[in-house]
RNA sequence: GAGCCGGUAGCUCAGUCGGUAGAGCAACGGCCUUUUAAGCCGUGGGUCCCGGGUUCGAUCCCCGGCCGGCUCACCA
């Protein structure tokens, strides 16, 4: 802790005032205030603007001009151009846009002639406030005291916005009082009306305030913000508070996950919780995390995947459920693997794995149309176009096109599967068992290069010990998976309601692992039983969570969009 | 688990071919009533990740450890 802010809480206790009152009345968040005033600008709407660069600095790419006119009035210019000086006249052009809240021109070039007024620009998207009164509270990210007055911005979750604190409007003693007590990080609460600045900026003219909590320590650079990724993912409030980029980041997988719960109730599912801690993992080919229970002196196994829950509950006649949940796997940490993350899965009576397909569609068009408004996205610097129908191709035929193989290869000839395994240096290949090796070499050679949205439809049977049998060909199982920018989101069948076959499958899952596959699936005698009283034909999917908000907020590491991810002790 | 890279002020970083360290922001003192990466003058601030070794001397070189990142392995 910072010892000239202890100090600080010390005098305020001195002078009897609480550091940590009890509640504050808001009018309102931040940015909500902000939006009444403060239109949307359409995309892509060109602007000349010419005016003297008041101040020029470099940002991340290029370089930030406050552009004043005549009128002095200011509007910020991001533009690329080397060489601008700071006094000198220029003309830009470029696209208007919101940076921050604040009009701006964003990838402006240098151009010639007269611009428009920056005044009647500013005119047309952000209005006159008329001196309404607001409440609002936040934290203080910024502080300009100029003598007599204060300058700063208090920000919540929503945005951020300027306080103009003036001595002769609170009083000396308040006045003397703020400069002694308040630092950069306190949470403040201030009363006062709204007005704009000469540079346009929307300003609460502060009346009255109060501190809601101090901060004891200094807050990271508020230029540079908080990069170093250990603090950002063991201090996730840190970077809440500093970098704008990772509360965008959680809003939006927030609202995505909102987004996936209506699209589903309004089409008659209905949400469910099953057990995380479960006697037997299975429903996936994971190692589990295992537990002890005390009381019952048995070992319990934190779900690898609800499946087999949700399938009981179709058995049970509930013919449209869903969960939205963590698993758990016991495994490696990497760029797109965290032990626990989030899916939904979600079944429905009657319908096959096409009818998912389709169905697929519509709910990943709803989540962009609401999420981030376009079907089309940019991730890792590649387009990718959700734009239905999604590419269909069957497993084996991509199988096929990738390595001149056909399904009778892959299926009936293990030693020519095994060398080309060899060939393809793909690690252990010795020791793989058949179902090993198929799903290995078709994700070296096949899943490397499908960016667009593909369904990979009609798995092999043995890689798919749930599913249903093909209709038109007993190798194959109804199932699909979405890969999109080489992820695999989404993963789905036509359910197996055969409880003969079902158990077939369990008995061959537990001889692939006597082969000395760790992560083949447990028998689920229960679930067997289960399925002989009878469970309606069903179609399942489950969709991983993490990896879509990845897609939509172009970021490479799962660690990114969990608010939480683990870490070490240090 | 393996290889490579990193850990320096609250934050972002620089630096020392081995002689115990700097900048900007933040902090502290002063000036400034429309500032906005405010500005101007001045001041303080460090277990250079931890432990051991080599050395007259280690933040720097060597060894071990801790934590993190990347790649690989594992993991649909």
């Amino acid at each position: 802790m910072e010892e000239s802010r202890l100090k600080k809480l010390e005098k305020l206790r001195e002078k009897g005032v609480n550091p940590y009152p009890y509640r504050f009345e808001i009018s309102d968040f931040i940015g909500n205030v902000r939006s009444r005033f403060e239109r949307e600008v359409p995309e892509g709407l060109k602007v000349k603007v010419r005016g003297k660069a008041k101040r020029v600095s470099r940002t991340e790419e290029g370089f930030m001009v406050r552009l004043s006119d005549e009128e002095n009035v200011e509007i910020l210019v991001f533009t690329r151009e080397e060489g601008l000086r700071q006094g000198e006249t220029y003309t830009f052009e470029g696209v208007l846009s919101r940076v921050e809240g604040k009009l701006s021109v964003v990838d402006a070039k240098l151009s010639e002639g007269d611009g428009e007024s920056i005044r009647k620009i500013k005119a047309r998207f952000d209005s006159d406030p008329e001196g309404e009164e607001v409440s609002l509270a936040g934290r203080l990210v910024s502080l300009r005291t100029m003598g007599k007055a204060i300058f700063g911005h208090i920000q919540d979750l929503t945005g951020r916005i300027q306080i103009y604190i003036r001595k002769d409007i609170v009083g000396d003693e308040n006045f003397y009082f703020f400069n002694e007590i308040f630092d950069l990080g306190d949470i403040v609460g201030v009363k006062g009306k709204l007005f704009r600045t000469q540079t346009g900026e929307l300003t609460v003219e502060v009346h009255s305030f109060e501190l809601l909590s101090k901060c004891l320590h200094p807050l990271p650079e508020k230029w540079h913000g908080l990069k170093d990724v250990e603090v950002r993912y063991r201090q996730r409030y840190l970077d809440l508070i500093a970098n704008p980029d990772s509360r965008r980041t959680f809003l939006l997988r927030s609202r995505l996950i909102s987004e996936l719960r209506r699209f589903l109730d309004e089409r008659g599912f209905v949400e469910v919780e099953t057990p995380v801690l479960q006697p037997i993992a299975s429903g996936a080919n994971a190692k589990p995390f295992i537990t002890y229970h005390n009381y019952l002196e048995m070992n319990l196994y934190l779900r690898i995947a609800p499946e087999l829950y949700l399938k009981r509950l179709i058995v049970g006649g509930f013919p449209r459920v869903y969960e939205i949940g963590k698993n758990f796997r016991n495994e490696g940490v990497d760029r797109t693997h965290n032990p626990e993350f989030t899916m939904v899965e979600f079944y429905v009576a009657y319908w096959d794995y096409r009818d998912l397909m389709e169905f697929t569609e519509e709910l990943i068009v709803h989540l962009l149309k609401k999420v981030i408004g376009k079907l089309k996205i940019n991730y890792g610097g590649k387009e990718i176009d959700f734009t239905p129908p999604f590419r269909r191709v069957k497993y084996f035929d991509l199988l096929k096109e990738k390595t001149g193989k056909d399904k009778e290869f892959f299926l009936r000839d293990l030693e020519g599967l095994r060398n080309l395994a060899k060939e393809l240096e793909i690690p252990n290949y010795e020791k793989l068992t058949h179902a090993k090796l198929i799903d290995k070499v078709f994700e070296r050679v096949a899943e490397e290069d499908l960016i667009q949205p593909t369904f990979v439809i009609d798995f092999p049977k043995l890689l798919s010990p749930l599913a249903k049998t093909h209709r038109e060909d007993p190798d194959l199982v109804e199932r699909f998976e979405l890969i999109v920018a080489t992820y695999e989101v989404a993963n789905a069948y036509t359910e197996l309601n055969d409880p003969m076959d079902q158990r077939e499958r369990f008995l061959q899952q537990l001889r692939e692992r006597e082969m000395g596959d760790e992560e083949a699936m447990e028998m689920d005698e229960d679930f067997v039983r289960a399925l002989e009283y009878g469970m309606p034909p069903t179609a399942g999917e489950g969709i991983g969570i993490d990896r879509l908000v990845m897609l939509l907020t172009d970021t490479d590491t799962i660690r990114d969009v969990i608010l939480f991810p683990h870490m070490r002790p240090q």
